[in-house]
Order: C-alpha cells, then structure tokens, then sequence
DNA sequence: GCGCAAACCTGCGTGCACGCAAAAATGTGC
DNA sequence: GCACATTTTTGCGTGCACGCAGGTTTGCGC
C-alpha cells in the first residue's frame, strides 16, 4: 500500500514534468515548479530523481525495461538468440506512445534532454541481461551482461545519430525532424552483434582448437 | 604556443587535483582547493573538466585514447581485426602507471570516483571506431561506431566488475583490493564479442542469403 | 484503539556546474 | 611599436544535487 503512493508520486512528477516542459520549453521550468505541481516538495523530487531532465524524459521511457525483457522472452522459443533480441530492442522504438511526437521533438531539441533521453537506454541493460541468460541459461553471467551491455552502446549511437540529424540542418529553432525510421536505423545497428549473440547461443564454453 | 599553455594547465590541473584528493581524502577537496593549488580561477577549473571528479580520474587516464588507437593500428596487418582490437583494449590495462596503486585504491573506494574512471572508457570510442575504420576500410561508419561502442561498454562492464570485488567483501576501509588479473577479466568480456568483430571485417556489404 | 518501529517527507546548509558579460592575455596586419 | 580581432580567464549570479537531522506518516502487533 505504501508502494502504490510512492509509484503514484513518481508518475504525478513525471506527468507535471512533462507537461511544464511542454509548455514553458524545457529551460523554464525549475525544479521547484515541478515539484510543487506534483504536490511534494522540491527537496523530495531529487528523492525520486536524481537530475531536472531524468523526469521529463521519465514521462516518455517510463516502463521501457520491463517491456524489453518481456519481449525477448515472448519470442517463440524456436528463433534465435540474435533475432530474438534485435527484435525486441527494435519492437521498442517502433511505435512511440500518444503523445509523444512533441514530446520528442522537444527531447530532440535540447542537448541536454537529448543525453538523458540517450542514458536512459541503460535501464533496459539489467533486465534484458537477465532475459537473455533466462532464455539460454548456458551463457555465463559476464557475457550475458556484456552482450546486454554491447546491445544497449548499439543503441544509444542509433538514438543518438537519430536525434542528431535534426541539428545538422541549420533549420530555425523548432524546425527539428529526426530524419529516416528510427526502428530501421536502430536494428542496422544491432545487427553487426548478432553473429556474437549466435556464437554465445550456440557454443559458450566451447574453448576454441588451435 | 596557445595551445602549450592551455596543455600545461591541463595538467597542473590533473595533478594538483591527483595530489591534493591522496593527501587529504576525496571527500575532502573542494574545487577551490584544486584551482588555487594550479593557480587558476575556480571558474577556471571548470572550463576545463566539468565536475570536480574529472579532474583526479583524469591524472590516471590522461592519454588512454590514443594509445589504444595507436596499438589497434600498430598490430600486425595479418592478424585478424578481432584480435588486434581485444589485445590493443586489454594491453591498456595491462600496465597501470608509476603511482597508479594508491591512485586505483582510492578510486575503487568511492563511488563517485568509481563512476567517473568507468566512465572515462567512452573516450576511447571515437578514436577506436576510427582505427577500425583505418584497418577495415570496408566497415561501414555505423558498423564501426557500433563495435567500437560495444567494445567500450564490455570494458565498462569489467572495470566495474572489478572495481565492485572489493567492497563486497566487508572490510575495513581502505581495505579495497580489486581481486583478479584486470587484464584477464577485460578480455574474457571483450572476448564474446570477437566474432561479431570477424564477421564484420570478412563480409560487411554481403546480404544474408535467404 | 495504542504504542512502536520503520519508511518517508521536508527544511536547511553546502558545494558544484554553468551561462553571461566584462577584463585580461595572446596573436596578427601594418 | 601600435591598433585590432580572438581567444582565455575571471567574477558574479542562478539553479541544482545531495547529506544531514529532525518531523511526519504508515503499517504492524497486541
């Protein structure tokens, strides 16, 4: 019961977050409005979040890591590692919530938005290590984590490179649209991983002959 | 000539921030104490290393990235790019620098600076994607920016392992001795990834047949 | 209901990162 | 040597992250 306010705070401060954000643009919203709209106060926000930008981008990637792991392990059982978990990571970027055209748009704008958004592809890492030692328990725990890690760099470059063929353009403020499919950009990033995840599938304890 | 200056504050930077963190404790150094110690504003400071632990982390890691750009490309054309990249990676923490004990000791001992020298490890991703590029011409840019971020997050992913052995174990402080060969263990995870690295340097533009 | 322990929220104080604009230092053409 | 354009340094102000030490709420045993 006292974990359901404590998930109930977190989502009025992602939502107040957000929704501030939009309407002020992302540099004039203080902390303290943040916090004040959600009803808590300012000293309790960094409680929950550990920087400004971490609850406007929390409002878009909120149950992101859960959503990964749960994906690699719905794929029949048939298909391969990589497959299974390129298709997963991908299946995350392929359909972006309601409202979240502005809201990207806005991320897309502000380098530092940009970061936070890029950093938060690390949460997924965890979850989809142990989704990956789950669906082939023959991996060892360090390379399960190594190839989570690996496919989570992956995409931070996609994201990164996405978001950044906005600014190439010396458009005017605004003008930012993420040029190309983000799913496609970022499944030809994972793909150069996949003959490692068939490898580690296959053969992890397999010595190789000299 | 700027350009010497400029290098020279650098490191008097680096190295007061190194001294002044061992003598009185990581905890009890403030930003001014560095600045003044290197003759410069504290502004100064940062305008050259964005938070206070950069500095320190940076003393140990100045030159990492074009070490490890310079020995991908100094490894023998004949070996495969797999084994020229893992041993140029795992030769940079093979040898740690004259007072590097005492300094490695301190970071593993806190968690700020834990962080920041895990983090440091992203600054050989650039050079390294571009030595990637430099021995495989073949290798598209993204393939290459991908492996080479790969790669950083699996060094990442043992440095923490092994920076981590040490407080698992409830010991007194200061008593932090990261168990293990480092380089042994920054290879077996960058291992999993050598035949993402061959299949890459062999075939990149070649369609999967099916 | 009642008291108690744990978890949580809050105010305060400190140190830090960084934008901004003026001042100082460093090169450049004449 | 002298005026000038650039780059660096610096002081100042603001907002932010977080440790700490109470106060407050929540849930549990009785």
């Amino acid at each position: 019961m006292r974990e359901r306010k404590k998930q109930a705070t977190r989502e009025a401060l992602r939502t107040a977050a957000l929704r501030l954000a939009l309407k002020h643009g992302p540099d004039n919203v203080r902390v303290d409005d943040i916090a004040e709209a959600a009803g808590v106060s300012p000293r309790t926000y960094n409680n929950y979040f550990s920087s400004r930008e971490q609850a406007i981008v929390a409002a878009v990637t909120a149950q992101r890591a859960s959503q990964v792991a749960a994906a690699v392990l719905a794929r029949p059982a048939e298909v391969g590692l990589a497959d299974a978990v390129i298709d997963a990571v991908v299946g995350q970027y392929a359909d972006q919530g309601e409202h979240a055209p502005e809201a990207l748009l806005m991320i897309a704008a502000s380098p530092a938005l940009r970061a936070c958004y890029v950093d938060t592809v690390t949460t997924i890492e965890g979850p989809l290590a142990e989704a990956i030692t789950e669906r082939c328990p023959d991996v060892d725990r360090l390379t399960a984590q190594v190839l989570a890690a690996g496919l989570g760099a992956a995409a931070k470059v996609a994201l990164r490179q996405w978001l950044q063929s906005a600014d190439v353009a010396p458009s005017m403020p605004g003008f930012v649209v993420p040029s190309g499919s983000l799913p496609d950009l970022v499944r030809a990033a994972l793909t150069p991983f996949a003959p490692a995840l068939d490898a580690a599938a296959v053969g992890p304890p397999a010595a190789d002959p000299r």
